[in-house]
DNA sequence: CTCATAGATTAGAATCATTCTAATCTGTTG
DNA sequence: CAACAGATTAGAATGATTCTAATCTATGAG
């Protein structure tokens, strides 16, 4: 019994992630049990890249800045695993995809109700708390159309 | 000094923008106009493209959709002038870039405060009057920036 | 536990919007 | 009209993203 948790347990997490683990316990549980309610299997690779993102606060990535990060942290995962990936979490629910930059696309792991400051200089996204800018007299679509949400980003530069 | 006139129409216009400045005449007029105090010389093919930009109705288009424009018109305009002219107008004030698709870029003549419907499943803009919609208690920026400007997109699908 | 298989990963090619290059053309000014 | 700064352009280059098709692996059945 102690052999078979061992073995499944090198299975689904491959060479290093004992470490990733240790470094986020919470994250990686959780995941775990939101990919398998979305029916997306607990490989090596997506629990890795979970451990990273969900650590509790609120991150802001790109896929080449996840997957910098998840090499660097000696992980082998392809940058197409983390494109799938990305996009995979993001119809689970687990991710948001910002639009701020015509050049890249962030993943945002708060996919509550919230708005951004976003650096133009630094390209760097900033949470703003979902309950402190107010959107009143949003107008009703056309015809046929339903709001499906309301964006809204508050553009910064140095001073 | 009429023939000095009519060469130097011609010059500027090319063959086929007789026609053009038929069609929308305050358009180009005023787009020269600002042309010249942007430092921007009013080459046939600026005069052109702001023919058709800038006709009295707000538009929006990507460089590929004014290309295509442009061309169906039958003024031959090479796609990288395209690009070069839109971000030209852009930094004169003519045009505001607008981000809201992470696969391209939109321009809108509108350079007043406004938002924007954004119709997600055809890739279409549309125009909300900057009076309808109130943002509040926006909050102040971390140390050091400044706001540049407030982004609201209301996203939209098919109901 | 083993196997078959559906699902996942991946290297590398392909794509698409956009930018760059450097050669040629044109508006402007003297 | 000459000369030159500025503009245009074809085509190459870039960079993010997606696709392909070959190889792996998690899972459920037996």
């Amino acid at each position: 019994m102690v052999r078979n948790m061992r073995e499944a347990a090198r299975h689904a997490m491959g060479r290093t992630s004992g470490r990733a683990a240790e470094r986020d316990p919470q994250g990686q549980a959780a995941a775990q049990a939101r990919l398998k309610a979305s029916g997306l299997r607990p490989t090596r690779q997506r629990l890795e890249l979970a451990g990273l993102l969900f650590q509790g606060h609120d991150r802001h990535v790109t896929a080449e800045s996840l997957h910098d990060e998840v090499t660097r942290a000696g992980v082998k995962v392809s940058l197409a695993t983390v494109y799938n990936t990305l996009h995979q979490f993001t119809g689970a629910g687990l991710l948001r995809q910002v639009v701020v930059d015509a050049s890249r696309s962030y993943f945002d792991t708060n996919v509550h109700d919230h708005q951004h400051f976003f650096h133009e200089d630094e390209g760097r996204l900033i949470d703003i708390p979902g309950e402190t800018i107010a959107v009143t007299n949003v107008p009703t679509p056309p015809d046929g159309l339903a709001v499906d949400r309301v964006d809204v980003v508050v553009r910064v530069k140095r001073a």
